[in-house]
DNA sequence: CGAGATGTTAAAAGAGTGTTAAATACCGTT
DNA sequence: AACGGTATTTAACACTCTTTTAACATCTCG
């Protein structure tokens, strides 16, 4: 549910004051923070490929919305989410405002709570923009006795409810989703843990550990190991 | 699962550069439009049953908000996705336009991009609390001892009447409906406080916790939770 | 046999949750 | 508008369960 790798936020502004508050807040999220004092600086900045950029309107000037306009003719970033504040409800900058292709417009004097959470909005969005979904497909699936909902979040074997905690719980799920494959405990930790997360793979063979237990014979007959290449579900 | 049917968006603004902007965005997304110019012809082509309605602030005068709480109030459109647009900055207006019941509140300089995407997520999730459960269909349901009512808001556990605040109740009504599925937070929040309202996941555990030492053993027992996941009620 | 790999267990570290109380927002009355 | 009561949200702390680490046992295969 935690974000695996560390999102970065670039923030152009030259409002030290406001700069600092900002930074302290996202950084309190997890978010990793690069501050750009103004337009060319976040230009040159702008090539550690930020999660998303928050703009001020540089003190009424409209050097944000080129900026904006800027970034938005690069292919690359074409996609990258672009939050502008505003500290003024002028026309002239709405009339310019329309045609650069903000994501969001966030007033300065919201709470940091709304501002991570619009920030935590935007971000989910141009996520899927991306992605467009697949969704999970499948929300049950069987494999002989076994009967595992994801929905539900329970596991049955022969009927009876079994409880499994969450990792335990994706573990298995992965592994009867794609019956016969075999997975690493590097690929396990990858799709399970996330990217840039650091845990010794040893962490893996714990938890195949405890799914068998729980599993009783199941456990045993099925998940097989396959030694020196990972585990995998009998096919 | 999609209905095959043209999706009709009604747009309510007078400005008449913007929504011709607006519809052409639209309509590039396979949207068919309809545009009202003021409060009245809303209301109007309202029985055309619209998938979605946007509407401007109507020039600063809350028009749209009167209109938009009085779209809920009618039973048939208690459910109808409402986007409301504004060129202001104030977050007061925010407040208001989803205390009144807008699904999303969107700025006007906001990028085509960003607008359908947005739309679509509304229009996701509108669908979603339609088809995905009973919900509105039964104004009853039954759990045991348990029978809830919508419409009256009333909780009657072994017979006996309990009282539960909106919150507690609206919570209780999700998890029940939807009896084995699991929430989480986020879901919850979603689901019961909206799109745009920004409040601790903490919030939802508040309010579990009040409904089950309300609903005393019956709580403690059907009312679960799945550490790292959310919270469903016991199969 | 012995080295590397895996199984297993228990304890340490960590994350997630229950719960209470205090702060804030809300609502109907006066 | 001020008031009082209720609902909701936040914040804090204790506690539980999960996850991870580390250590040791066991296994496998050249």
């Amino acid at each position: 549910m935690q974000n695996a790798k560390t999102k970065t936020i670039l923030i152009g502004d030259d409002d030290f004051q406001y700069v600092s508050w900002l930074r302290a807040t996202l950084e309190k999220e997890g978010y990793s923070v690069i501050w750009a004092q103004n337009a060319s600086e976040v230009m040159s900045k702008i090539s550690t490929k930020p999660t998303a950029v928050i703009v001020d309107f540089m003190r009424g000037q409209s050097v944000g919305l080129d900026l904006c306009r800027e970034l938005r003719t690069l292919p690359e970033f074409k996609h990258l989410p672009i939050i502008v504040l505003t500290r003024k409800c002028e026309d002239s900058d709405e009339a310019t405002g329309l045609e650069v292709g903000a994501d969001d417009y966030i007033h300065k004097s919201v709470s940091n709570r709304v501002l991570s959470a619009r920030l935590r909005n935007v971000l989910k969005r141009s996520n899927a923009l991306e992605s467009d979904n697949v969704e999970e497909a499948a929300c049950e699936i069987t494999l002989g006795d076994l009967v595992i909902n994801r929905q539900t979040h329970t596991v049955l074997l022969k009927g009876k409810e079994i409880f499994l905690p969450r990792k335990e719980f994706e573990l298995l799920w992965l592994l009867v989703a794609n019956k016969g494959k075999v997975f690493s405990r590097e690929m396990l930790l990858r799709r399970i843990w996330g990217e840039s997360v650091y845990v010794t793979d040893r962490t893996v063979d714990v938890h195949i550990c405890k799914i068998r237990q729980r599993l009783g014979d199941f456990g045993q007959e099925n998940l097989e190991t396959i030694k020196g290449v990972g585990y995998r579900i009998k096919a």
